[in-house]
Parts: C-alpha cells; sequence; structure tokens
DNA sequence: CCAATCTCAGAAGTACTGAAATGG
DNA sequence: CCCATTTCAGTATTTCTGAGATTG
C-alpha cells in the first residue's frame, strides 16, 4: 500500500514536464491516490461519498436521478446501491408512484458514514494541498471551475 | 465516441462540488479525453508520446530507465516498446555492455511521429484551457507544480 | 547468493456500451 | 408502439502487484 515506484519528475523530458495535461493528470493521480486510500481505512470509496452525500442533500431518489447527480453511470450506479444497501446505508424500495423506478433512502447508519468519509476527505485534501497558501488554493478552485464549468453541459 | 451522458455539475451536491479532489478529476479526465482523442486519429496514446519524448531528449535507453523518466511501470513498458518496434518507431536490441538490458533507439520514422503528435497535443491543450486567460494558465501551471514537485520524491 | 532487468499473467478501479426486462 | 428505468454482461484503459528467467 505504500512503496515502489515513486516518480522522479525531475528526470522526465521537457516536452513532457511542460504539458498542462500532464500535470493535471499527475495532481489529480495524487489526489485520487490520497482519497481513495483514506477511503479504504473505512471499506468505503468515492462512488458511495457521492451516493451519499446527493442523497443527504436532496432526499431520497431514483437511480437515474442519482447517476445525473453524481456523475456515476447507471450500470454503475446498480452495483454501488447493492454495496450501501448490504452495508445497511441505504434502502432500495419499488417507488410506489412510477414502479419502474426504485426509490432510494438514506438511512441513519448512512448519514454517520457520511459524515466519517468527511472527515477522511478533509484530511487527505489538507495533505495534497499542503504546499499551497490560502490565494493558492482558491485560484486553484477558481481555475478549475472555469475549466469543468466551460465543458460540463452549458 | 460522442454523445452520452453529459455531465450536469449544476445539480451535484454541494459536498461534491466544493471538493478539490473533485475538481482536479474532472478537469484531468476532459483534459484526457481530449488528449486520447486526438492522438487516437493518428492510433497513438500518451505512453507513446512519452516513451518517444525521453528518447528524443536523452537519446537510447534501457527500458527500465524509460521507466523512471515517464513514470510508466516496467511492467507496462514491455507492451508500449512492443508496439512501438511493430509501428517502426524505435528498436530494440541488446546492450552489448550489459546483457541484462535492451537499448530502445528511436528512429527516423518515431522523430516523425513525436513531431506529429505534438501537434496534435497543442490542439488539444487549446481546446480544454480555452477559458482561461494567460495569466491564469501561468497559475495553473505553477500551482500544480508546487503540488506535483511536493509529492513527488524529494 | 544477491541485485537488476525484462517479461508475463493478472488484479482492481474507472469509464463506457449495448441490450434485455419491466412498466408508463 | 414508444419511452424511461433498472439490470446484466461485457469491453477498454490505466494503474499496480508478483513472480519467473536471465544476467551481473
Amino acid at each position: 500500500m505504500e512503496g515502489g515506484h515513486r516518480l522522479n519528475e525531475a528526470n522526465a523530458p521537457e516536452r513532457l514536464r511542460a504539458r498542462p495535461s500532464r500535470l493535471l493528470n499527475l495532481a489529480a493521480g495524487q489526489a485520487q491516490r490520497q482519497v481513495s486510500d483514506r477511503l479504504a481505512t473505512l471499506d468505503s470509496r468515492k462512488w458511495y461519498y457521492a451516493t451519499l452525500a446527493a442523497l443527504e442533500e436532496f432526499g431520497p431518489d431514483s437511480q437515474s436521478g442519482l447517476s445525473d447527480r453524481t456523475g456515476i453511470y447507471r450500470s454503475d450506479m446498480v452495483a454501488t446501491i447493492n454495496e450501501l444497501t448490504t452495508r445497511g446505508f441505504v434502502v432500495r424500495s419499488p417507488d410506489p408512484a412510477d414502479r419502474r423506478r426504485n426509490a432510494i433512502t438514506l438511512t441513519d447508519a448512512g448519514r454517520r458514514h457520511l459524515t466519517q468519509l468527511d472527515v477522511l476527505l478533509a484530511d487527505a485534501e489538507a495533505e495534497f494541498l499542503a504546499p499551497l497558501s490560502d490565494a493558492d488554493r482558491a485560484e486553484l478552485n477558481r481555475i478549475l471551475k472555469l475549466i469543468v464549468g466551460h465543458h460540463a453541459r452549458l
């Protein structure tokens, strides 16, 4: 879970080091790894967090709705809900108003788990943003939002 | 190669939208997709570019050396060199000085391919950096380098 | 005997496609 | 009959692990 293969960016060719796409990729990979590692300490993962967060903020929803809100594909949402159900974090029940749908509901245990994940995520982000000043963090957020907003549906 | 599943970030829960790790992930995914799509027009990919770039800048090298410079795992470098060899972009020959090693050498065709990939990458980056001013691009680069430099080998 | 290099086989997470089944 | 939702099965790519074979 630790050692092996540390990146030696200083040895990389200039053509690579200069590329924004590579920097973005490396930084995202670093963030991703720290986040996943922390979530794994509670046998959890990104998709759980996204799904629980959507349920907490917007209340019970269909799998299709959760897919829209989180960006997780519908086919993958099936497995996510299966696992969250097994762990008792959500309940899946048929929607009486439209029987094609499942109504997914957050449980108290799910809410507690979400709270724990928030702490883990804050820790992970504190770690990979460590070299940045508060001003830098704000700048990074602003710039990334420009990119994401530009390319997401308008 | 196009349609389906557009991200509707406006509907995402605040807990997600606010997370730097998510923004980084989405932006990197966007960059990644644009880069891969362009490289694919020449049946090429990121790893080809990284490997050819390392060979161009530092001259012939072992697979292990290329792995260090590019960040590609040694096990994956095998397949990369296989494919580059098939396409005539590199030559793999035993290193007479140390017969455990392969000496990987860039060919003229490889150099030409690298030049073409440079153009494609510039196009891709122009596209996903489109919403940013020059100052923003410089800021983004500076901040990402702080993160990457901090977490790469010191 | 130990270390380095190359190679192969494969796990695991993520992103994505297509189609069947059910119901509106 | 058409459309939406859920589910399943499967592809592709990337990152990463481990182990065997060869050579230093």
